[in-house]
DNA sequence: CTGACGTATCAACAATTTTTGATAGAGGAG
DNA sequence: CTCCTCTATCAAAAATTGTTGATACGTCAG
């Protein structure tokens, strides 16, 4: 269960309501500079966790962690090979990150009242 | 200090190294779903505190604990008009996010090397 | 086998974030 | 004025998240 997968989405935008809890999940992921750091890192392809740690300073078991994080939101992957963990950047995740910013952009049909009404609400 | 602003960013994607710092905020601002229910609500074009009290059905002070979180992380503003306050979004925010996206995505350059050198680090 | 290495996990603690209820101030209605 | 509405802020409490050090387990070298 821990180990789960988060569901791969599709590329075309759903304009139903976005799934905020896992959307939140998403950019929660997003929102640690050392996790930035990370992703920063693998952009140059996949890393085994000694590298992370060699390279951000990092305790092992801090990184750990937040690879975990990152597993989890489903930004990155990992590979066993012997004792190694080799983790990589999972593209579809940042699409999908690219994907929910252009569906928070506002809508065309922007309502330009909201004050025209005397009375603000209630 | 407080009610301070967060930089502008510019349209084109730097290659330079992402300012960790801010794009965590950025995101962090993303990661709660109140927040993100509030995002979606403002889609239509600005609302009054009251409205998103009465649409999300959330204290006054928790809302605007929030709305503070996103106004900080640069994806609100807001406006006065007498008594009410007025929060749209700002786009520039949003696009902002998508160009992080973008340049997390993995470098063209992707090393497929990694397992090739039989040790790993040290 | 044995011992060192790479990594995950756990529990305890620390730090940060969120919620809640109370208070205060600005603005408008009467 | 005075009272009520809308909103921001604050302090305290609650909840969540991140860090640290210890432990455990698989894998490989010798």
């Amino acid at each position: 269960m821990t180990n789960q997968q988060p569901l791969i989405y599709n590329r075309t935008v759903t304009t139903t309501a976005l799934d905020l809890s896992s959307a939140a999940q998403l950019f929660h992921a997003l929102s640690d500079e050392t996790r930035l750091g990370i992703l920063e890192m693998l952009r140059d392809g996949e890393r085994c966790v000694c590298d992370l740690q060699t390279d951000l300073e990092a305790a092992q078991s801090r990184l750990s962690f937040h690879l975990r994080v990152l597993r989890d939101a489903g930004l990155v992957t990992d590979r066993k090979d012997g004792r190694w963990s080799y983790y990589s950047i999972a593209p579809e995740a940042l699409t999908r990150v690219h994907d929910l910013a252009v569906s928070l952009q506002p809508s065309k049909s922007a309502r330009a009242l909201a004050r025209s009404a005397g009375r603000c609400c209630g």
